[in-house]
DNA sequence: ATACTACTTACAGTTGCTGTAAGGTAAATT
DNA sequence: AATTTACCTTACAGCAACTGTAAGTAGTAT
């Protein structure tokens, strides 16, 4: 089920986005604590984030930032001023599309679905900086480069460039990998980091793989 | 360097569109041959098409539909026409976005660095209507669902989608899949299309590979 | 110097993909 | 209706790639 988190004061027209998508048969939440509204959007883990960017509190400027430093959940922005430079700061503060409201809702519909469509769900693509994984197929990008990883490479990088920029821990990499953390040699571990690394390095990304010693690995993805 | 092609008719706003471009680096190609610009096109092998919907002689919509059907390359629609029917329409054959134009140069080049962005070149996807095939990893997307398909099952259904809605002879097929047509079984080709049936048919594609007895294959995805 | 952590390489089991082969089904031709 | 031709399906075995194990090496801290 597709999750779609709306956040925006105007009560009449968040419940009026609220039906549309609901229409469309998508899980949607309004979020409705405009002061701290990160803590809501975390824990629900949406699909997609429509963000009205004329709030009380914190502005909508902020909160995109904020999301767009610590997750990989595509962003629709609605804003009533329609002015250029407005998009392009949001632009270039990593939103992911742009509708200036009142809008009719099949274009809001058009718009949510293409994001979907090329970003999160349908596609499973995370990224950190340049670099993107397809997590169904294990297909890194970065630029003009691309390179199939197997299935255990993948998803130790696919954990890594979730928590990226902070550690993954040995235990973590053994449960998300593995399954479990016990009874498990640490060495597989290292074979598969040996292995992730060497396939990295043939497409030009040596070193990115830090190792934390007695804690675990991070990823070095700033100068790319 | 990065390779757009611009499709306008209007030679002052085409000039000032190249000069846009240009001005950042980019290496932009303005398309004269509004009859048939897509030979230019695709001698071009550009990064992203600029593509009024407006032209004279073919629409730009069917130009639009030609191109996705056949290439990879994101395109950008420049329209005068604000109707949302337009947008929508043009969503469907396949369009990555769109302006309405006159626009700032500025939201241009943010809208055209943002699809440059997120499509980064070399992402290898051929597409037929709501289908779309990554050439790389064979991985196969309709809307919310997607499969992997094995290396010559994908391999066949690239050639079905590259000539759609053309079909591709036995010939065609075995040069294709396994590089010589001779002292080859046909046996081989059989087997792997009722593979690549049964793939297909696991996720709600029964039946879109159509057999033209005595001549080869073709795709049937006119309904999607 | 010693212990501990991390890295590397080689090897063998497993899995999944592929082509071969053989038999079955459907459509055209006589 | 019988026959021929084209196409489809299924089972099987070889092969390649990925994976974990094992053993040994290199680096780091005490």
């Amino acid at each position: 089920m597709t999750k779609i988190a709306i956040v925006e004061d105007d009560e009449y027209l968040r419940k009026e986005i609220i039906l549309t998508f609901k229409k469309k048969g998508y899980l949607v939440s309004g979020i409705s604590s405009f002061v701290a509204p990160e803590r809501d959007i975390l824990d629900l883990q949406p699909d997609l984030v429509v963000l009205d960017i004329n709030l009380p509190g914190k502005s909508g400027f902020e909160l995109c930032k904020w999301l767009k430093a610590r997750t990989s959940f595509p962003i629709l922005i609605l804003t009533a001023r329609d002015k250029l430079n407005d998009e392009l700061t949001a632009l270039g503060l990593g939103a992911d599309d742009f509708l200036i409201k009142p809008c009719h809702p099949d274009r809001l519909l058009a718009r949510a679905g293409r994001l979907l469509q090329t970003y999160g769900k349908v596609k499973n693509i995370i990224q950190c900086g340049e670099l993107s994984l397809d997590t169904d197929t294990y297909k890194l990008v970065l630029k003009d480069r691309h390179r199939i990883l197997t299935e255990t490479e993948g998803k130790i990088l696919r954990l890594l460039m979730e928590k990226h920029p902070q550690l993954v821990s040995h235990k973590e990499l053994l449960s998300g990998v593995w399954g479990t953390e016990e009874f498990i040699d640490e060495n597989i571990l290292q074979v598969n980091m040996t292995r992730l690394r060497k396939s990295l390095g043939e497409m030009g990304l040596e070193g990115i793989v830090m190792t934390i010693r007695g804690q675990g690995y991070n990823l070095e993805v700033s100068d790319l």
